[in-house]
DNA sequence: GCCCCGAGTTGATCGGCATCAAAGGCTCAA
DNA sequence: TTGAGCCTTTGATGCCGATCAACTCGGGGC
């Protein structure tokens, strides 16, 4: 019997608020947990799999299902009703924006990883959809009180945090010291590489083919540049035959080395 | 009796590499932490006070104070043996260096903060001191037995590094949509802020005066521009009167407030 | 078929910051 | 006092990416 069937794609609704029905807070035996999370795409990558038993069982009772359609907004820092959710499928964008319409992408969230701001900070920021999504929800009060009762949690999510940190480095050095082509080459790159292989890191394959979350003024906002700089640089990597022509968001890298390549040399 | 005296600045020599005699594994009762730490600048808003006495014991217990000259390298990544400190006073410079020479300074830790990297990431980073500093160090096996003793100090860890990663990601925002001006204006100001409020935020004063921790080129590894822009835009700052002329490293800050908006506006 | 609309591409020009160059100012040592 | 060496300032020029503008492409509605 495949009880993936039983939380199958087919069971939720699309309107985007709209919870399974199936989650909540029925009081569980340690199994409902293990049966709720059984079918789940990304349990041996997400956060619920660092924790004990006892602890993901209180995961397991507190969360629910949402589909969220891409561009609705899942938080933004002037609503006050707080939201957690780890990322089923889709990928999540986090945009500074700012009163005079500047905009930066400051964090992409894909597959297994973790959204949500615990002990609200100083942060200003909003959380998108930007593509459609698959999420796996905590009020914020439900989540706030497993990891009060779970110490652990926190331990795992520090570990996650520490790694948002070493990638928001990462980029800060991108958009401090690359140029426009190297931009568009790492960017390209790490899609390619945490698409293919959510939560884990492992070698990726030489060539590879995916549908991009992000538009081309997505991109734009995320490297630091206007997405007509965006256009000319794929059009460069497409004459490199490192990309190869595809329509618009389809992408169809040629050579992961090649890419990785002039993602880090500043010469055309 | 001033139990300061005991452990004030006098006993510290000025080998970079020797520990205070004082400190290390003496098998202490609750009190000895006490005394210990006592004198200590940034107990109060550093994450020693929020974690329980049995932790703070267990810390006070492992930690040996350090002087470290600036320039001096704290850790890089290609060393095996790791460093956790707090910072007691100066200022920590976390640098991303590549082959090629270019490099970005990703993140200034100032006192109070944390200084290290647990459950070693993927990052690539070098800390060095950009002024002189004293440091409440740990070595790794230490902090880390600490860590796994005390979950708690993890959840403390967590504040702050979500805090940085709100930082990383505000600097993301300058780096990626800021003019030059605003780039500078922003330095100065967060450097302000952060020397004159150590650990917690409070309104700023309206005029201030400060060392910088940066030289020219530090501050333009920053921002992620070039020491000759930098030094223009402080001409301009100057000429506006929200500097006032002073020697290289000093900054008087004449307009706090004045400062701010130019670190937000585009326009010269 | 038709138009419409939004997203993306391509071209021409502009401007802000980088780059190259030289001079000023401070510290230290002889 | 003088000169060396480093950091910083200031000036002249050039280039990369922004900006403005026109065009193409593809999808949806009628």
């Amino acid at each position: 019997m495949k009880l993936e069937a039983a939380f199958g794609l087919s069971r939720y609704m699309s309107q985007p608020d709209c919870n399974d029905s199936m989650s909540g807070s029925r009081r569980g035996e340690g199994s409902l947990t293990r049966i709720k999370c059984q079918g789940c795409a990304v349990r041996t990558a997400s956060l619920c799999s660092e924790v004990s038993d006892e602890c993901a069982n209180a995961i397991g009772r507190a969360f629910h299902r949402r589909r969220v359609p891409a561009g609705q907004v899942i938080y933004s820092s002037d609503q006050k009703n707080k939201i957690f959710a780890v990322v089923i499928s889709g990928v999540v964008k986090l945009t500074n924006v700012r009163p005079d319409g500047r905009q930066q992408i400051v964090g992409l969230q894909f597959p297994a990883e973790f959204v949500g701001r615990p002990y609200s900070g100083t942060s200003n920021l909003l959380a998108e959809a930007a593509s459609n999504l698959e999420l796996c929800c905590f009020s914020g009060d439900a989540f706030e009180a497993i990891m009060r009762r779970y110490p652990e949690l926190e331990g795992a999510l520090l570990k996650r945090t520490l790694d948002s940190l070493d990638n928001a480095r990462e980029w800060m050095f991108m958009l401090g010291r690359k140029t426009a082509h190297e931009r568009v080459a790492s960017l390209i790159y790490m899609i390619a590489e945490r698409l293919t292989h959510p939560g884990n890191r492992k070698e990726p394959m030489e060539t590879c083919r995916f549908e991009s979350p992000l538009s081309r003024t997505e991109m734009a906002d995320c490297l630091g540049l206007r997405l007509e700089t965006v256009s000319r640089q794929l059009a460069l990597l497409k004459a490199k035959g490192v990309l190869a022509s595809s329509r618009n968001r389809t992408f169809d890298v040629r050579s992961m080395s090649e890419l990785r390549r002039w993602s880090e040399s500043p010469v055309e």
